[in-house]
DNA sequence: GTATAATGTGTAAGCGCTTACAATATGTGT
DNA sequence: ACACATATTGTAAGCGCTTACACATTATAC
């Protein structure tokens, strides 16, 4: 049988209120009898039962990820950043595989608030906003990550998708091309993307050339690239809105024999791609998905503890050269 | 106010042990009864608090999942497959990244006992045999992965890896293969593979050159490629006891213009480097991971659901033959 | 029809902790 | 020494559910 609060009040003379006082760091308990108390909890080896304690107070001390899955690196780094933090926080982290289906959210949703969890951060591309916005009703603490529901009362951890675009065009522009090719797909957050880049390079007065990608992996990448390499007045940088694209991209421009990146200069974007694992480490614009996912968890933490209303963290992202870029040669 | 199993009691004008009932499936209700208790429950919308009858149960459903990081995809796998079939069974999965530091595991561990968490899964490769040990004596519900603790009464999901270094030799033995190198470091898990592939190519009379690595990754792989390149008798296969090395002696045996697989045949061991990743895939010893976190899951639930003793499972490995081996030219 | 065994339902005592409120002790100023 | 504010501690009523046991209702057998 396990030693509870009971023990040590009888053991130290006390009664069950004061024990609790002072495992709950109460200011109302006199020095010396916390002292004594706790010096009876150490001896005894008692351990505070935190289910007990939640059921009073409606706080379990657990949060919960929802990810597509956790295989997925950006998943994984997100939910890295989460339990990191959650732990600073005495918090535990549960995961939540829902793959993309938004029954199975609507289920792991439900046993979650059974099991009394005290928010979830939702990092699913494709939740259904009908149940984010009935749990915020509810005033449920949530984090949305990456995507928002415009009409809900929660936290948002965002990233500034049309920033990065403009940081992927200075970074061409400073090594000073003048010919853009721009590849992504429909995707809105591609098409933000897309956006921060074209604006950019339009400030100059310089043009970019869309070219519109079937989907957002290798295979789409590598079809831009032999459709680039069609193009009659070829341009000397690309940049492509994410990093499967860009690899497709290479892989078909390495396929024709040209250099890169002296005849052609590639950015990506997504920076999950290690850099190690490739020939030529791809000059991308990092998302940095472990910060984001420490700025949910913060965000999270904060309306657990302080019932704040709920605010929004924009985590912006870097530039990271690596091989894939350099100067024109013409 | 949430609405509690007193609400239910008394719209359906039953007592609160007959809803607790008919929320367990207690076979002793009258049919009628159900049906009517069944009806409120829906109506009011009725959701058993889980914390509170965690409180009398002692059964939070909850397991948690120890591992050194979720940002390493081996990790990822395992974390896929306990939480998959922690799923199926109602249970949620709570990850902990402890790292390397026996301290930070022991803080978990604490922290989730106090939890009320229902059992865990070790798989970090340094736990502290102590800590496994103790907990054991306290018959607290664990299952171990990968590594062992002799004398805990635990679950097991084990790996075959002898079994693996046999299939490596196998599949080169039918290749035609005669002569064969071997590149492992010491580590006790990659001894065990080597073991496997040298009793094999021995039971045909064959033999083996052994080369030490200074460790497991890239680099002491292009350590392994460089030396193997100078060897008088250049043997026509290697087996390297893990994916790392393997790539670093074909990096390395590149560079010096041989081709894989014509001139050399490799076969490496882990699994978890996408094919697509690589120009050539490699062939190589998969470990399904996956497979090993449903097995350690599933062994935890059967110790909770029935205080079954403790078992173990092997995981078999297999061989994925990709583009780095071949028949020999010679 | 009565004794006996199922079967179905209710009562009440927890599970281990928190917390409002009451009670007591201690200190202050006069 | 007395009235009153303040600091400390205790009492007891929950939190929402489970479950042993008692009790009431049948059903079964004779």
């Amino acid at each position: 049988m396990r030693v509870t609060i009971y023990d040590v009040a009888r053991d130290a003379g006390v009664s069950l209120a004061t024990v609790s006082r002072v495992i709950n760091h109460s200011p109302h308990v006199k020095e010396s009898t916390r002292r004594r108390v706790q010096e009876t909890i150490e001896r005894l080896g008692f351990q505070p039962n935190l289910v007990a304690s939640a059921l009073t107070t409606k706080r379990t001390r657990l949060m919960a990820l929802l990810i597509p899955s956790i295989t997925n690196p950006a998943c994984a780094q997100v939910a890295w950043g989460v339990e990191e933090t959650a732990a600073e926080m005495d918090y535990n982290c549960i995961i939540c595989n829902v793959g993309a289906d938004p029954k199975r959210q609507a289920h792991y949703v439900n046993i979650l608030i059974r099991k009394g969890i005290d928010g979830i951060i939702f990092s699913t591309p494709s939740y259904d906003d009908g149940l984010v916005l009935d749990l915020s009703r509810r005033s449920y603490p949530l984090t949305l990550m990456a995507r928002d529901v415009p009409a809900a009362q929660v936290n948002r951890a965002l990233t500034d998708d049309k920033a990065g675009g403009a940081l992927a065009a200075q970074h061409l522009l400073e090594l000073g091309h003048t010919s853009f090719l721009l590849v992504t797909s429909k995707e809105e957050v591609l098409q933000e993307r897309a956006r921060g880049f074209v604006e950019t390079i339009r400030a100059q007065n310089l043009d970019v050339i869309p070219v519109e990608a079937k989907g957002s992996d290798i295979t789409a990448g590598l079809d831009a690239g032999v459709r680039l390499l069609s193009l009659a007045n070829r341009p000397t940088a690309v940049f492509a809105t994410t990093d499967l694209l860009a690899i497709g991209i290479i892989a078909a421009v390495h396929c024709m024999g040209l250099d890169i990146p002296r005849d052609l200069s590639v950015v990506g974007y997504g920076g999950l791609i290690e850099p190690e694992a490739m020939q030529l480490p791809l000059t991308t614009i990092v998302q940095p998905m472990r910060d984001m996912g420490k700025a949910a968890a913060q965000l999270l933490f904060d309306t657990l503890q302080e019932g704040r209303e709920p605010r929004q963290v924009v985590v912006e992202p870097k530039l990271y050269i690596g091989g894939t870029t350099g100067n024109p040669s013409r």
